[in-house]
DNA sequence: GCTCGAGAGTGGGGATTGGAG
DNA sequence: CTCCAATCCCCACTCTCGAGC
């Protein structure tokens, strides 16, 4: 089979004419048996390739004189040579652009920044394409999450729950397997390094241990130093030492692989192998979290959430004491963190990223918080569209703004994590924090 | 017929890494 | 050396289709 630019070009365009679910999966059933169009899907749609190029390396170089042709260069040699060296440097972007400039069509060429840069939207992404092309395709890595406690207490009245702290550190899921052991993000994506706590969990029985990473020191902070602490320490290049594993499940590597485990919240509990205490107090660096609560009372969350939020941790997790795991967003497993709202002024408008959705609409606004610029989404289409077209009657208006908490980086900027949009407050001349 | 869950695609702050200059 | 682009941690939210009631 011929590998052809303008082919491929022609099979993503029907993609994205066609906006519905099964037209999409129609199509993919379609190209079940085009390798060509399966390997293009790989390489711009597999979670774990990246290039090391976005569109302003690439622009830096297209147009210019490129001394050299492109010899006799496919799409695929040049997404393989990146995949091999994603390293951004000036030479692999003049490269990219030689190899975009080569082509006539001004459509052909934005579809190719588009795919080096990953950016091609077609609707679809790696739960729909193994879905119909089969599973591992490409590269899915799904762990449970939680949903929100607000959004979905109806469904445990009544039920057992257990409750533990919320932390906010980084996610790890260990997999121990005889004499081997990885960790992987919540994305993913290897996390190398954690020597300490490698070596304690080989000692221990084989199975996926899902927890978060701390910083040795996080009682002592508060908020968003715990996750900036951590952060420091588990994304420095070599080993990471002085960060502690806090497991909170346990289930086979065949159920993980599943996406299901057969055993209830507490009674993985029970078989967790850091259960066993006389083990536990050997081991410095991994532990199984405590349980705070057991019960089918909801009355008592309030105060304890309360008692949480007064000791700056982030918040409560409810499990329902008989439910699975499930590796995907449940409600078997919920939330509790307590958002704040602040009235802050407009100070500017800013447009959407490239090759997105909103490049040519309001893609957040600038807001003063404490005289430092912040930058605020969760704004709807019809928001977007009226503020970017009439702008000068929003500057200087207040906005209601919810957030988690206010944070510092290290050059002693206030600002504040995940800013969402709530409304316009048209009663109010002057920002105020709460 | 309607509701709501799940997937895809937006956006935020903050940090490290590594190349450019 | 400093600066900046890219990546990847933590996320919240909007929109849409279509499964399921």
């Amino acid at each position: 089979m011929e590998l052809r630019i303008d082919k491929l070009l022609a099979i993503c365009n029907e993609f994205k004419a066609d906006t519905t679910k099964t037209g999409k999966k129609a199509l993919l059933k379609r190209e079940a048996n085009n390798p060509i169009f399966k390997q293009y899907i790989k390489y711009v749609l597999d979670p774990l390739n990246t290039y090391g190029l976005q569109e302003k390396k690439i622009k830096k170089f297209l147009g210019t004189n490129h001394s050299k042709g492109i010899g006799n260069k496919d799409i695929f040699d040049i997404f393989e040579y990146l995949l091999q060296n994603p390293t951004g440097t000036d030479h692999t972007a003049h490269i990219v652009a030689r190899f975009i400039d080569a082509h006539q069509s001004e459509e052909e060429k934005r579809f190719l920044l588009e795919s080096f840069t990953k950016k091609m939207k077609l609707g679809i992404s790696e739960k729909t394409v193994n879905e119909v092309w089969g599973k591992g395709f490409l590269n899915e890595f799904n762990v449970m999450l939680a949903k929100k406690f607000e959004d979905e207490s109806h469904k445990i009245k009544g039920r057992k729950f257990v409750i533990t702290e919320k932390y906010d550190g980084q996610r790890a899921v260990f997999f121990k397997n005889s004499n081997i052991i990885s960790c992987y993000s919540r994305d993913g994506k290897r996390i190398t390094g954690l020597v300490e706590i490698e070596q304690e969990l080989l000692r221990l029985a084989d199975g996926v241990y899902d927890g978060e990473l701390l910083c040795w020191n996080h009682e002592e902070l508060r908020d968003r130093e715990v996750l900036q602490q951590t952060l420091k320490l588990t994304r420095k290049d070599g080993n990471k030492t002085g960060v502690r594993f806090f497991c909170f499940d346990y289930l086979s590597i065949d159920e993980f692989n599943d996406g299901k485990s057969k055993l209830g919240y507490l009674e993985r509990r029970e078989i967790n192998p850091l259960n066993n205490k006389v083990i536990c107090n050997e081991f410095k660096h991994a532990c199984l979290i405590e349980i705070l609560h057991i019960g089918n009372d909801l009355e008592v969350i309030p105060d304890m959430l309360a008692e949480m939020e007064e000791r700056g941790k982030e918040g409560l997790m409810l499990n329902i004491a008989d439910a699975p795991y499930e590796c995907k967003r449940s409600d078997n497993i919920l939330k509790l963190k307590t958002m704040l709202t602040a009235d802050l002024r407009i100070i500017g408008f800013e447009r959407g990223k490239p090759m997105g959705k909103f490049e040519n609409t309001l893609g957040k606004f600038i807001v003063d918080y404490k005289g430092y610029p912040l930058g605020v989404s969760g704004i709807s289409d019809k928001i977007r569209e009226e503020v970017w077209n009439n702008q000068s009657n929003y500057l200087g208006a207040i906005i209601e703004v919810s957030y988690f908490r206010e944070s510092q980086n290290e050059k002693g900027g206030l600002s504040v994590s995940f800013p969402q949009f709530k409304g316009f407050r048209w009663d109010k001349q002057e920002p105020s924090y709460n």
